[in-house]
DNA sequence: TTGGACGAAATTTTT
DNA sequence: TTTCGTCCAA
């Protein structure tokens, strides 16, 4: 699906490696048969056939006698990995001169880290003093559980609002992934508020005990405990020795808590290969850092090798020329031009258009015109730089009746009643786990967060759960609502494997609910529907909320399911989810001071390096077609100081006057609008106009 | 104690 | 648009 190697067909298909080219062959082929073998560094730029070198990697191992059960294979998403197995199996069968029916190798240990970690600290759970019936929040939970200690600690009562619980658990996860002190986290990264640091600091102690009480991990403590068990220099060796090859795919994208794992379990980085670009660095908010690439050739025991791949097979040299002037006037990386054979004459388009509405037609029309001339809709994307860019567009598309599917939008797992039927699989699967049970028992009327409270305060002092539950005197207000949830609880805790009838139980319980509090319930009621058909998928309830939450359905035609799959649609996706993926045509949308940067990031240099990085990596998605789109004017929404305003901006600062030869410049006018049909403009734009004129004379 | 209604304030990107 | 705190009636 990504990253498709365009290379001339291997001659009579002997050797499956004859493809690569030398430096792609030198990291495939390194260390094949020695006796350790040393840790290795590819940096491989965008196209550069880097999920293919890792693909043969993989299979050059297996057919040189690596055991695939001990290959431990880190990508970015399970979308990732499926991809990458799938690719190494086709080559290992032309390897080992399978029958096309052989089974297809399986890499049992191949996920994201998180999903590893998960794993990992389930199997070594009794060791480490954790229960192995854990259950995981994801963000939404993370997010209440912080709000309720927050609450609990009395920060609510403070004259100035404090912080919002989703910044608290940003501040945390931050301080968390990166290492770095709290102080030193918030002057950098959130400096409105560095005024309450003892109370945050107060607050993240009483989050963390609370997550121990409960027994529920986080994201971020699926690597912390996994970097803290390995850290453990016996601990350490025995997991590590677990596997014979670790192998990292994007690792300019992981943090310092992620290469503290991979030094853990291969202190002397024998078998260790990482893969990344350090220009396409985009996940510091998350704690990312580059420092991870440029540290690694030191980091082990052993010394690190480093192979680099700049031959790009993606993109045509013109795309190429521009992507490379905008990431040449980043101020520091590792030297690396980007070349291909694959001549055009087609330059790279930036198009100045008036507004955001004019910005969607001017999309759609261009959309239409590729699609005409032969290019599939599921061969183009649009790319923006935050989920809420696309609104318009959106919009036109569905007046104009293009199907479109859209990544990094709003999640299956946000919506309430999936958030409801999960929470009650949750606090089945671990009665300690308050935000699943506060969640789900305000769902029975009369029960609100006070007698909520008490029950779980009741269950938390018993040993048995489901007695707990039954001995508790319910207001006389939930009645048989209340005795109808005590026989869905006790249901769910009873001994025996019954997944996935389980979630039909919980299905039947809660429609009523659903009835009584949506007027939009049909709707709902397919989401569940929907839900429940996903969960047949999965081994057990343990499994399937496990995976359900670190790797949730990200697009909404995982929703739509399978049927949507046959049709044509155009591809709307944030920049940050686009990595790793290609198209013939890609249009970058708003490339405006303001959005890229956004003007959230242009506190520190460090930052609005990477807003450069992430125009980079929109504009190298594209194989054939890039649009640029600048509009002139766009709309502000929910900004903190004045509310919804109208903007003037200004084309991207990375594009720079001395890079527009790069570039075919349009300009568009609105020119299928009619005169009349235009709307004035409100007064607080026409009296922006005015200030501008007049402050370019003061 | 619950379940509303009301008003003020809010920082993008994701495992 | 969503979240959070407050106030009020049952």
């Amino acid at each position: 699906m990504s990253e498709v190697l365009d290379l001339p067909a291997a001659p009579a298909a002997t050797d499956p490696f004859a493809g690569l080219n030398e430096n792609q062959r030198a990291a495939v082929e390194h260390d094949i048969g020695a006796a350790v073998s040393r840790p290795l560094l590819v940096i491989a730029g965008a196209g550069s056939g880097k999920t293919n070198t890792l693909a043969h990697r993989v299979a050059r191992l297996i057919a040189s006698g690596a055991d695939p059960q001990r290959l431990l294979l880190l990508t970015f998403s399970r979308r990732a990995a499926q991809e990458m197995t799938h690719r190494a199996g086709s080559v290992l069968q032309k390897v080992m001169k399978l029958s096309p029916s052989a089974a297809p190798t399986s890499l049992p240990w191949a996920g994201t880290f998180h999903a590893i970690g998960a794993r990992l600290l389930r199997e070594y759970a009794g060791r480490i003093g954790l229960d192995e019936s854990f259950t995981i929040h994801d963000r939404a939970d993370s997010e209440d559980l912080m709000g309720l200690v927050r609450h609990e600690i009395g920060l609510t009562q403070t004259q100035k609002r404090f912080p919002l619980k989703g910044t608290c658990l940003s501040i945390y996860s931050r301080v968390v992934n990166s290492r770095e002190p709290l102080e030193d986290v918030l002057k950098s990264s959130f400096p409105w508020c560095c005024e309450w640091e003892e109370q945050l600091k107060k607050l993240f102690g009483a989050y963390v005990d609370a997550k121990q009480e409960q027994n529920v991990l986080d994201y971020d403590d699926l690597l912390l405990f996994w970097a803290e068990m390995v850290a453990d220099e016996e601990l350490g060796r025995e997991v590590g020795g677990l596997f014979d090859h670790i192998l990292v795919d994007e690792y300019q994208d992981t943090n310092r808590l992620q290469a503290a794992i991979l030094r853990g379990m291969k202190p002397n980085g024998d078998g260790v290969m990482v893969v990344g670009d350090d220009a396409q660095s985009i996940y510091s908010f998350r704690g990312a850092t580059v420092r991870n690439i440029l540290d690694f050739p030191k980091e082990f025991g052993l010394p690190a090798q480093v192979v680099t791949l700049d031959r790009n097979y993606r993109s045509t040299q013109p795309i190429l020329d521009a992507s490379n002037a905008v990431i040449e006037a980043a101020l520091e990386r590792h030297a690396k031009t980007l070349w291909t054979d694959k001549i055009s004459t087609t330059k790279p388009q930036l198009a100045l258009i008036p507004d955001e509405a004019e910005q969607a037609r001017w999309v759609c029309n261009r959309v239409l015109e590729h699609r005409e001339a032969g290019v599939a809709l599921i061969d183009q994307a649009v790319l923006f730089r935050a989920a809420s860019h696309s609104a318009a567009l959106e919009l036109e598309l569905m007046r104009r009746n293009i199907p479109f599917v859209k990544f990094g939008g709003l999640k299956f797992l946000e919506a309430a009643h999936i958030k409801d039927v999960l929470a009650v699989l949750r606090f089945a699967q671990n009665p300690s786990g308050r935000m699943a049970g506060f969640r789900v028992l305000q769902l029975i009327p009369g029960i609100g967060p006070a007698t909520a409270t008490r029950l779980l305060d009741a269950m938390g002092t018993s040993s048995a759960p489901v007695e707990a539950v039954e001995a508790f005197d319910a207001p006389a207000k939930a009645g048989g609502e209340w005795q109808a949830f005590v026989d869905l609880y006790r249901s769910l805790r009873a001994p025996g494997l019954r997944w996935p009838a389980d979630i039909d139980l919980v299905r039947a319980w809660y429609l009523p609910h659903l009835e009584r509090m949506y007027d939009d319930a049909t709707v709902r009621v397919a989401d569940v529907e929907q839900l429940s058909q996903l969960a047949g998928g999965y081994g057990s309830r343990e499994t399937f909320l496990a995976e359900i939450t670190l790797d949730p359905p990200e697009a909404t035609s995982d929703r739509a399911g399978p049927p949507l799959l046959d049709e044509d649609y155009l591809i709307l996706s944030t920049i940050h989810s686009s990595k790793g993926q290609e198209w013939k045509s890609v249009h970058v949308l708003n490339a405006v001071d303001g959005c890229i940067p956004s003007d959230m990031a242009t506190g520190n240099q460090a930052d609005i390096e990477e807003e450069r990085r992430l125009l980079y990596v929109a504009m190298t998605r594209a194989k054939e077609h890039l649009h640029i789109v600048v509009p002139n004017k766009f709309f502000i929404k929910q900004q903190a100081q004045m509310g919804d305003r109208h903007v003037y901006a200004q084309r991207t600062r990375f594009i720079t006057p001395a890079m527009l030869k790069h570039f075919e410049e349009t300009v568009w006018f609105n020119a299928d609008t009619p005169k009349d049909k235009q709307k004035p403009m409100p007064e607080s734009v026409r009296m922006l106009v005015r200030d501008r004129a007049r402050s370019a004379w003061k």
